[in-house]
DNA sequence: AATAGTAGCGAGAACGTTATCGAAACCAGA
DNA sequence: TCTGGTTTCGATAACGTTCTCGCTACTATT
């Protein structure tokens, strides 16, 4: 069974030649005559050889890999910016190694804890919502290990982060609310821990007092559809219910635009929704949902970019970038 | 800068041990007394030790690491299929690589030909619709890579596949509608040359034949909303439109009802459409989309129990699994 | 008391590659 | 002919781990 793969050796005796001489032919042309280097790359090529990465990740400390941790790929955003992530990288010659914590912190540590520095080069992270204790990145940190976040950072980031602009999404999802003439806010909050969910509940507060408005009311909860639903029963079990929602994803909007279809209330005219994120199902739904248009690509591609430099450049320092938001107006926010 | 990680070799010098009594004790309980095990787990803990993955990979064959290719993850079907195997793997102990192909042929074959069979134990591949010549997947096979595809796989496949029984789930689909009465039934179909699209193919033409009845069309095209929309418009061109639509996967069906709903034709009533995956959006979009449910996510983590068997027994016979599906009735096909 | 058996450990090779050092071969200049 | 400088290549030691063999010391058996 054991199959045998060609090695640099085969090729050496092959050849009648000497395995460093092989070596060297097979990378730089310096210190080696072009005609055995062409030789050597043929007969390479013929006898079908593969370099051996465990050896050569063991002689030269440096695995072309970098370790991707997030909560969980199966929505819209997670997905995107894995994808670009994964083009960024095997433009650079890098393969991304992937873990799914589930969403559990309990998983993350695990995770983050049994990762071999050894076998990989970097490492481009997103926190779960339950994450408070930030010590497995911090032992990893302590280590050398090239580190970035994105997305879901954790609140005093030690090293690069990349996310979107939370702060003024936000700004932009409520003074758009604003202008179309409703006035009794609410906003569906993502979990309390997470500096994304901060940022955004900062920018509506920071909107509505601007324009002398008071929040009708502020929910955190998970990031779920029917965690939206949820949200709205307690939110319209008041004796003033709002007759705006700001929610923190599309998701949650999802939830929200559904619960009040099944009663009767008409989205849009009667009670506006918005939420964060873009998810291709906002255009689906109907009504249509506005949104504020998070660039999860770009942010796959960027972060990548900035661990690659991390690990290419020994002292590259730590930057925290910010990709701006842009605001979709669909019908969920028309008022009549 | 070069982060010098603890070795097994110092752990052997702090304990004055010899680094083979090191490498037993860290795994194997034999041929190590208990207190000796005992000490250099604890040191290696205090240590912070982490085994060097490239060297263990060296010695014995074998990295726990397996590579999945996939066309992409920004669906819930791949999404999901990816969350079954990064699960099942991560019980097992292996890690997961990850390679999307952006359903290009020509990326594929780039990056099997440029994996290293000495860097991952095995493969998980799903091709792209273009793939027509399998070369580069033969020369592993013929290499004795372990290599199990899911969802979409070669016609004469010569190792094991894991995919959703594709015929009888497209003959649920059309039987339900014929019991719901329509009769004009046409299929919006999958590219041509893959597998799936042929078996759906199949048991729709096959139901139709069954009752007695004629094709009001096949039209083959990609998998996205957007054909689901031209294959719609092209449809209904002609003299004889259909009153019922059979759609090879959920996004395309999303494709019809929107056309269907923008040309003021009541879904459901007048023309009936039903879908294959059961995406979270055929809840969400109105009339809410009737399907075949796929076990997406069974099916990722049977593909991966089976390559691992495949890794792990030198030689487990190759075999063809086929998970059922299930008819979700929702009110896309509700005639009133 | 002699022998056999076993538990526990160490020395050294091996895995495939790269890096370092030096040696041979060749050439130019004196 | 000798010296010095290239160019091209080979031997060999690493990298961190496992594996095979063998050795010691202790226990059990007779």
């Amino acid at each position: 069974m054991t199959r045998r793969l060609t090695t640099i050796k085969d090729i050496a005796k092959a050849l009648g030649i000497s395995v460093a001489t092989v070596s060297r032919a097979m990378r730089d042309t310096y210190d080696v005559s072009a005609e055995t280097r062409k030789l050597v790359l043929d007969t390479a090529a013929r006898m079908n050889y593969r370099p051996n990465f465990n050896a050569t990740g063991l002689v030269k400390s440096g695995t072309h890999k970098i370790a991707v941790i997030i909560p969980a790929i199966t929505n819209y955003y997670f997905s995107t910016v894995i994808t670009g992530i994964q083009e960024y990288a095997l433009e650079q010659n890098y393969q991304v190694m992937l873990y799914l914590t589930n969403d559990s912190a309990y998983w993350e540590t695990k995770v983050v804890r049994e990762l071999s520095p050894s076998s990989v080069d970097g490492l481009l992270a997103c926190i779960t919502s339950e994450t408070t204790d930030f010590s497995h990145f911090d032992e990893l940190i302590d280590a050398d290990m090239p580190l970035v976040f994105f997305d879901r950072v954790p609140d005093p980031v030690k090293t690069s982060a990349v996310v979107q602009d939370d702060y003024t999404g936000a700004c932009m999802a409520t003074q758009h609310l604003i202008e179309q003439g409703y006035s009794k806010i609410a906003h569906l909050a993502g979990p309390p821990g997470l500096n994304l969910t901060q940022q955004r509940l900062r920018g509506y507060l920071d909107t509505l007092k601007k324009h002398n408005l008071e929040s009708h009311g502020v929910i955190h909860s998970g990031f779920s559809e029917e965690n939206g639903r949820e949200d709205m029963t307690t939110l319209f079990g008041h004796e003033s219910p709002p007759d705006a929602v700001f929610c923190v994803n599309d998701r949650k909007g999802f939830g929200a635009i559904l619960w009040l279809r099944e009663r009767g209330i008409r989205v849009g005219e009667e009670v506006g929704v918005i939420g964060f994120t873009n998810d291709p199902t906002s255009r689906i739904i109907s009504p249509s949902l506005s949104t504020i248009a998070e660039p999860a690509y770009e942010i796959g591609r960027k972060s990548c970019e900035v661990l690659i430099r991390h690990i290419q450049k020994q002292s590259y320092p730590a930057q925290e970038i910010s990709l701006p938001t842009e605001l979709v107006v669909r019908e969920s926010t028309r008022r009549r």
